[in-house]
RNA sequence: GCGAUCGUAGCUCAGUUGGUCAGAGCACCGGUUUGUGGUACCGGGGGUCGCGGGUUCAAGCCCCGUCGAUCGCCCCA
């Protein structure tokens, strides 16, 4: 409640535990990663704002209202990324990255949206995001669903969250199955939401998924997409059904489960856990055939998944906090002196170890235990002149004096 | 963009029907004879009660506005 700036509503700053339990998730991703052979990507932050309007569609919701769109001082209309996927086609053309397709890609940071602030929901936040640019394998969605499923358990998050799977088939399966809901919808129109009229015109498969009661009955009625797959979309959907079973992934159809944007085809999936409220999907992704060809590049089928980090951190057990090995406590002018080559040579040896710029003694131990080390190294006259160090281990309060040659072995931790 | 609830020290919160109501715990800082932390004891700093109006003799407590937070809706790339 002090005045002076404050922060941007929708924005965190991030601390303590709860940054370590981010920290958790970025490493966990970037370690799994490379099981996979994913490689790591660096994209900008900003992009040209077409690059988004052009993928997502101009006339969305999202494009229109929820993405942070600034001009330059040339005048050239810019865009906060909302998301990855965009950026990473961008890049996938202007790179020249069709040579080296299948290209299967990680990257992870910020990302933005102008959007109502809730729980897990934030104006700027940070997404993992894998995506695999110019296959068509259904292999492809496999592998990218495997590798997500082995972050969440890795995560400890598993349990609670389920992954739901459906297709979107292929164009002409999609555009079947549409006018089919239309025609189901318009025939039931008295018994919609107002929300789910908007929807009819706008995005009618949007009404399968509601949350308004009223609008169940009519979208729980409405025609799967199945009876409308063609035999190389139905062909496509049972191998990834096929590949997760041989993978040992557990998975549920969800046949309301769509995407509110166009150049979704065949899979789409989701991790589900019901412990976010609103906001319980942890996991999302599918297969984008069309983004890349609707960039201007050439036609060049993908599949990826984005998580949000802050999710994740919320769901994930907290990490054990990361004390340091030791404390140094020198006592007196000379002894500080000595103490900043001692600590700059443990440092060099790989030992976790810190040294306060002032203070006592006893204030000096006082920040020792608050800081979690292991042990407390005190430097005093009496050691210097005997090139000793006593060591003292700050659980058990045991203490030993030790040659300061030895004191890296000494405090190594296990 | 819409709705509901909420907004008191760094944090978690007390503050009765408006009249010592500016408090507690934790945290922080200092001390309990200056070479030993974690437990204990003593002391201290810190809040114009989100902000701005209004009602009243008197408002943290009532009313309006505004900003922010939380939860939900819309949207969800």
């Amino acid at each position: 409640m002090s005045k002076g700036p404050q922060r941007i509503r929708g924005t965190q700053d991030i601390w303590g535990e709860e940054a370590d339990r981010f920290q958790a998730v970025v490493a966990a991703f970037e370690r799994i990663r490379r099981l996979y052979g994913f490689s790591r990507v660096e994209t900008p932050v900003f992009e040209a704002t077409a690059v988004f309007s052009r993928s997502i569609g101009e006339t969305t919701d999202v494009v229109s209202k929820e993405m942070y769109t600034f001009e330059d001082r040339g005048g050239d209309s810019l865009t906060l990324r909302p998301e990855f996927t965009a950026g990473l086609c961008r890049a996938f053309i202007s790179e020249g990255w069709q040579q080296l397709a299948p290209l299967k890609v990680a990257t992870h940071g910020a990302v933005f949206r102008y959007e109502r602030p809730q729980k897990g929901r934030y104006r700027q936040f940070h997404q993992l995001d894998a995506e695999i640019l110019g296959s068509d394998s259904p292999l492809a969605d496999v592998e990218l669903l495997v590798l997500a499923d082995q972050l969440l358990k890795d995560l400890g998050i598993a349990e609670g969250v389920t992954l739901q799977l459906n297709t979107l088939g292929d164009a002409e399966t999609r555009d079947a199955w549409r006018a089919a809901l239309v025609a189901h919808f318009e025939s039931h129109r008295a018994d919609l939401s107002e929300d789910s009229l908007a929807r009819l015109d706008k995005n009618p498969l949007r009404i399968l998924d509601s949350k308004d009661p009223r609008d169940r009955p009519a979208a729980d009625s409405a025609p799967d997409i199945d009876a409308f797959l063609s035999h190389d979309a139905r062909t496509f959907f049972d191998k990834v059904t096929a590949g997760l079973d041989a993978a040992g992934i557990a998975w549920e159809r969800n046949a309301r489960l769509v995407r509110g944007l166009d150049y979704y085809r065949h899979t789409a999936f989701e991790f589900v856990t019901d412990r976010l409220g609103a906001q319980g999907t942890v996991l999302a992704g599918g297969r984008y055939d069309g983004l890349v060809e609707a960039l201007g590049g050439p036609h060049t089928p993908a599949v990826g998944w984005a998580a949000g980090i802050e999710r994740l951190a919320m769901l994930a057990a907290a990490p054990a906090p990361a004390g340091i090995d030791a404390a140094i406590v020198p006592m007196g002018e000379a002894a500080e002196s000595a103490a900043i080559g001692l600590v700059a040579d443990l440092r060099r040896a790989g030992i976790a170890c810190d040294m306060g710029y002032k203070g006592n003694m006893k204030k000096r131990m006082q920040r020792a235990n608050a800081s979690g080390a292991r042990f407390a190294i005190i430097l005093g006259d009496d050691e210097l002149a005997r090139g000793e160090a006593a060591v003292k281990n700050l659980v058990s309060g045991e203490q030993a004096n030790v040659p300061l040659a030895g004191l890296a072995e000494a405090v190594r931790a296990r």
